[in-house]
DNA sequence: CCTACCGATCGGTAGG
DNA sequence: CCTACCGATCGGTAGG
């Protein structure tokens, strides 16, 4: 119970620190003289350095379905769906659920060079959210929402990298547009393979762009 | 003249390593080993850490100048230079012009939350590439090969996302469809502000998509 | 460019 | 959860 809350303690702390310094950049001696305990008490609760990083990254994915993911599921599905979730991580940086911005950007460039078990957990972390990304797109094409040509893996794929250069933007520079840009972007992004509602019954769906 | 030698041996490795272990996981003494020479003698070339890391950043600069810049400025200006530009990007990735892929993207994510010279360093390196980005667009819109109404700031902005978003998959998934998935992004986003020349005295220029 | 060294910090362990 | 410790490595220095 209590050994619980403390090892709740360690790893919101961990993915704080981690958003900004790196997740090779923790330390479990800075961390401990942050929580105000000893090295080897924190130690105990992970038993190495790897297993404290792959709980930091387990903590902030249940961060990031809370902030971003879990409020948008009681928007409709279809479209309006789909631009809430896009919505919800643009706003997701706003808010600065993570002090160094997006904790899986900055982990996804961190590790990608570096083989192991945290690389694994952070690529398949990455692959579940532009799963879900993907699962967005391809409901609302299903519901008769998006052109039907539309490949919903290069959608995602794209809206990925407009979160990631507001990420980059925003962080880097603290360019307070770059949120706006990245807004701005997605939204003709959707819109451009959007198919409008008819209001008419004889209404043939209009042409996308 | 021998010590400039030595000098120039030490960022070129310097800027390989550092593209996968990143620039603070760049360590004199793993330098040194590689290069099979002693840590003092090393670092008696830059005196400090960071002064080791901004000449590692020049030096990937001028390999970036180098490889992705300068063999596009021989291709015509306007549409023809900033496509050619966007694509000897990816194609600067496809050859692995560094080993951990675009060194300037993983040294932006992971000095975006520490201050310092470095992080500003890096910061002017990537304000002068969306600057270049910029250009060229701006330069394509002047010779009327873009929509008039074309905000260049915000689609360097989105271009640079869609390169970012390449590195990411590639590097972190070793995907390799990420590439083209970025090609085809940038020419669609491209080809939806271009106005295509003319061929016909009395032609009006064609509306854009 | 080297050897030889410094204090600080790293991840991790012993033993309680 | 602690004190007390380990060898290795960190950035950096002295002196040549």
């Amino acid at each position: 119970m209590k050994g619980d809350r403390t090892r709740q303690s360690i790893v919101e702390r961990a993915v704080n620190l981690a958003s900004t310094d790196g997740l090779e950049g923790l330390t479990i001696g800075r961390l401990a003289d942050d929580l105000e305990m000893s090295k080897s008490g924190l130690f105990a609760h992970f038993g190495s350095k790897e297993e404290l990083q792959l709980a930091t990254i387990e903590e902030a994915k249940q961060r990031f379905i809370d902030e971003v993911f879990r409020p948008v599921l009681k928007v409709e599905r279809g479209y309006p769906r789909l631009l809430a979730l896009c919505r919800s991580w643009i706003d997701y940086l706003r808010r600065g659920v993570f002090p160094g911005g997006c904790f899986f950007a900055a982990a996804s460039f961190e590790f990608d060079g570096r083989p192991g078990p945290v690389r694994d957990a952070i690529g398949r972390a990455m692959f579940e959210w532009i799963g879900a990304l993907e699962k967005a797109i391809r409901m609302a094409k299903e519901a008769g929402h998006l052109d039907p040509r539309v490949d919903p893996a290069q959608i995602a794929f794209e809206l990925n990298a407009l979160f990631f250069g507001a990420n980059f933007a925003s962080q880097l520079w603290r360019d307070p547009r770059a949120l706006d840009r990245a807004e701005k972007a997605v939204e003709a992004r959707l819109e451009s393979v959007r198919i409008k509602p008819s209001h008419t019954r004889s209404g043939a769906r209009r042409k996308i762009a």
